[in-house]
RNA sequence: UGUCUUAUGGUGUAAUGGUAGCACUGCAGUUUCUGGAUCUGCCUGUCUAAGUUCGAAUCUUAGUAAGACAACCA
């Protein structure tokens, strides 16, 4: 019976690993596995990313091989160092160490080298005509491209006049080096594709000035892959029409057995958000949110800032898995993602956020106790700490009802309730201004029921978190909702900016927290009990304590009230 | 009137010719010094049609629907 749960159990392979494994089983490039993350730097890493770099980073580690960074650093105009940084940051948090860092721009001289090989092989020429002429000319996908003129220029023209795409001497988009393939291919990809352009307006953030030809990402990319020794390309769906294409720049130029094999997984689609680094970086550049940090945003560093741990994301990016379904992702499921994680983990203190005085009015004036309270209760070995209580409190505005339904377990006149870790007390009343607003709550406490006493474990409906009011801090807390107030943001004719969600970012800065989070740290996680998990932005200082809300705790009175 | 790819509950994902399973969501209950967590149960699915086969989610064909491809971006 064990024996076949263990069978059972064992972990059904998504199609990459079926490929790579079967890739291993015939001794394909001896037995080698070798990965890379790709990125360019022209923006920060999100949590589409992160899906591409769990499976790039896990299959190597899966099956003993590695996996490097390289950056595809082949467009100065769009890139810069101060991405390559944040990206490396980014992997590193998720937990991830490449074996080697590369560049594309590192190959720029082989890469040169081979192109040269191709024009004298007579496979590519260079191209004089406007980017609009040359575009026309490729037709469309039912209709078959016409040749370019200068198609057939003789060898040593295409020589010489490659070398002065290089020198400066050619003004950018003058001219064009193109492969020479089917300008009738069906694939569109294969009419003539583009290998290296004139960029003379922008420095490249590693060359400099040195070049002034740059390749392109299909000729660039699939030798970069066979220059490293790369074995398994992985890649997003859209990429699969280059495949082909891929293969043939690999085919002109390989010369042994071993050749790196592409493959196309779906892309991480979430709902109530944008992945698109345009759309993103126009949030960014139109203040719309704060950074690219901003906890909204789906970018890592925005969810590290947020309060997702890594291993929310991993566990998270496990869940959704590796297909070739262009899917849609519940933003529900990496919610719960980063509950499960942090309820194992997150230490569970009071903090009230909307605070009313809670007066036990047969409580001694002056009086102090110390209370003991567990740190985590899904965690014995996080210890406990002690909490101050006394006649004046902060309870939950929420939490207090004058006139309640019969299914309100809170504070409400002749009601008892448990105060967390200190005493069941009975609501005796509350006091209003002028304007019916409530001001105080009065309860009076059962000295005998003090947590841990036998009198303690009386039955009681509700428990309730508080603060003491001479020994809390103040605090802000910033709450976050969905960026978007629609599911597909993406799929909407109207222009995204006008579906953000206004109440996507609440400012409370009234909140009372106890006193031991005076020396919490930026990013550090709690759970405020009862509320959510919340951790410690970094907008934080010793004199003004600021906590954003990472996820809300399930709520089942509020789905209950909302019917 | 192209080429390529995809289609399994509300969502995501397994089953690799042999009992359609798991997770999330939802619903009901248990339990609880967090209306959290835990635990239990329930609801809901193979795009359509034909074929191959003892047997099809799986193979074939046709249809339908969706996506990618016509950047001097990656």
């Amino acid at each position: 019976m064990e024996t076949i749960d263990e069978e059972t159990a064992k972990k059904s392979l998504n199609f990459i690993e079926t490929f790579v494994e079967q890739d291993l089983k015939d001794a394909k490039n001896d037995g080698r596995i070798q990965t890379r993350f790709p990125p360019e730097p022209n923006g920060y890493l999100h949590i589409g990313h992160a899906k591409a770099i769990c499976l790039d980073f896990g299959i190597a580690s899966n099956y003993g091989g590695i996996c490097n960074l390289r950056f595809d650093d082949t467009n100065p105009v769009k890139e810069d160092v101060e991405y390559v940084d944040s990206i490396q940051e980014d992997i590193q948090w998720l937990g991830y160490n490449w074996e080697n860092i590369y560049y594309a721009s590192d190959y720029f001289q082989q890469l040169w080298d081979l192109a040269v090989e191709l024009i004298k092989q007579g496979k590519a020429y260079i191209d004089e005509q406007s980017a609009e002429i040359i575009a026309k000319q490729k037709g469309t996908p039912t209709v078959p491209g016409t040749d370019s003129p200068y198609r057939n220029r003789p060898i040593a023209e295409n020589l010489e006049l490659f070398q002065k795409m290089n020198t400066g001497e050619i003004p950018e988009g003058a001219m064009v080096l193109r492969a020479k393939i089917d300008m009738a291919s069906s694939n569109m990809h294969f009419r003539d594709p583009l290998m290296y352009r004139v960029i003379n307006s922008h420095p490249h953030h590693r060359t400099g000035w040195t070049w002034k030809a740059y390749p392109m990402y299909d000729y660039a990319h699939g030798q970069s892959d066979y220059f490293e020794g790369v074995t398994h390309s992985l890649c997003t769906l859209e990429f699969e029409v280059h495949r082909p294409l891929y293969d043939w720049f690999i085919d002109q130029f390989k010369n042994s057995n071993y050749r790196p094999r592409q493959i196309e997984f779906n892309r991480l689609n979430l709902t109530y958000t944008v992945m698109s680094k345009r759309k993103m970086l126009q949030l960014v550049q139109e203040g719309l949110v704060s950074g690219w940090d901003d906890p909204r945003m789906p970018t890592i560093c925005g969810l590290r800032r947020r309060g997702y741990s890594p291993e929310a994301i991993h566990s998270f990016i496990d869940k959704i898995g590796y297909t070739k379904f262009e899917a849609q992702n519940d933003i529900g499921l990496l919610e719960y993602s980063v509950r499960e994680s942090l309820n194992k983990t997150a230490t569970r203190v009071n903090a009230v956020l909307d605070p009313v005085k809670l007066i036990i009015t047969n409580y001694p004036e002056g009086q102090m106790e110390i209370m003991e309270t567990v740190n985590n209760p899904e965690d014995e070995s996080a210890g406990t700490r002690e909490i101050a209580f006394s006649k004046e409190l902060y309870m939950e505005r929420d939490d207090f009802m004058e006139e309640a339904p019969k299914k309100f377990f809170r504070m409400t006149p002749g009601q008892e309730v448990r105060l967390k870790s200190a005493y069941i007390v009975k609501c005796t009343g509350c006091k209003k201004d002028a304007d019916g607003n409530i001001v105080e709550v009065y309860a009076e406490y059962d000295s005998q029921t003090k947590s841990g006493m036998p009198e303690s474990s009386r039955k009681v409906k509700g428990t309730l978190h508080w603060v003491s009011a001479a020994h809390c801090l103040n605090a802000e807390v910033r709450l976050y909702d969905r960026l978007f107030s629609v599911e597909n943001p993406s799929a909407d004719e109207r222009d995204f900016r006008d579906l953000l969600n206004p109440d996507s970012l609440k400012v409370l800065t009234n909140c009372k927290v106890e006193a031991s989070l005076k020396t919490a740290n930026p990013l550090d996680h709690f759970q405020f009990q009862r509320i959510g998990y919340f951790n410690v932005d970094p907008d934080s200082t010793a004199g003004k304590l600021v906590f954003n809300r990472t996820v809300s705790l399930k709520d089942s009175w509020a789905k209950e009230q909302s019917r």
